[in-house]
DNA sequence: CAGGATCCAGTAGGATACTG
DNA sequence: CAGTATCCTACTGGATCCTG
């Protein structure tokens, strides 16, 4: 482990980065997607249908820009503009335009926005599976401290 | 999969946290995690030492506050403490403290926490390794729309 | 339907100074 | 060392209005 290999010279190009360091173009990447409408447009492309036993299928589906903002209860539309347009300027997910009348835009997830939604995936998942025991700590951690 | 499965009704207390509500704890726990300093502070937690070559052992070890301060560049106190404190109360971590002095403050990872990192893991790494194709696509909308 | 453009309040978060 | 407290700015993000 003293001496670099061969193998971690040639993925050199990927290994340079380093989220550790404020200045990392990887640094801005994972705090642009750790973002929660990244995840829950991530979650509704996946084909995460409604509540409850839709789990995700691994079927992604494309969706429409009124499905999701339906799916995505409380999300404003810049939001989601805005999350989707940087979402398909980093290639993950792709904006189809059907010129019907009116014109029908449908995304859908590319093969690159496929293999992060499956990590965001399990961080929604755990977020829905681990809250009542977070609450659990929550309460715990209030009473030791004020409000007893 | 058309009829609820006893199983699933068992799981009930968990299936009914859906993070696509807007209202519901979940989305706010969800919304919680998605956050950088969250994943790196988690990742610093888990043992992924300093590149390179550094791949996260699975063995989490204790840290001091400097420590993460160091290791996590360009994060500021507020933002340390912050971080710390709500992983603390929601039960992500435990903060030690030894009575020497000056006094020294160790975190570690729960279980709890551990489950959450290793998720959180894969999204930083996957950042970092995929930064470089990301960058590509950037360059290729950027061309395509404005900025030609 | 699917946004673009604007305005504006709220707050996240940095800088700095102080403490047990 | 490991914070707390305060100030202050800049950006986030919601509400609203408008267009192809």
């Amino acid at each position: 482990m003293a001496t670099t290999t061969a193998s971690q010279r040639r993925a050199g190009a990927k290994a340079e980065y380093d989220a550790f360091l404020a200045g990392c173009p990887s640094r801005q990447l994972l705090e642009r997607i750790s973002d929660k409408w990244v995840a829950l447009v991530l979650a509704a492309l996946s084909g995460d249908g409604p509540h409850p036993g839709a789990v995700c299928t691994g079927e992604p589906r494309p969706m429409r820009y009124s499905d999701l903002a339906r799916r995505i209860s409380g999300v404003s539309q810049k939001m989601l503009t805005q999350t989707l347009r940087s979402l398909e300027r980093d290639g993950l997910v792709t904006r189809t335009v059907t010129p019907t009348v009116p014109v029908t835009v449908t995304y859908e997830l590319t093969d690159l926005g496929r293999s992060l939604q499956e990590l965001m995936y399990g961080v929604k998942v755990w977020a829905e599976s681990h809250m009542a025991e977070v609450q659990t700590n929550r309460d715990g951690y209030d009473h030791a401290h004020g409000t007893p």
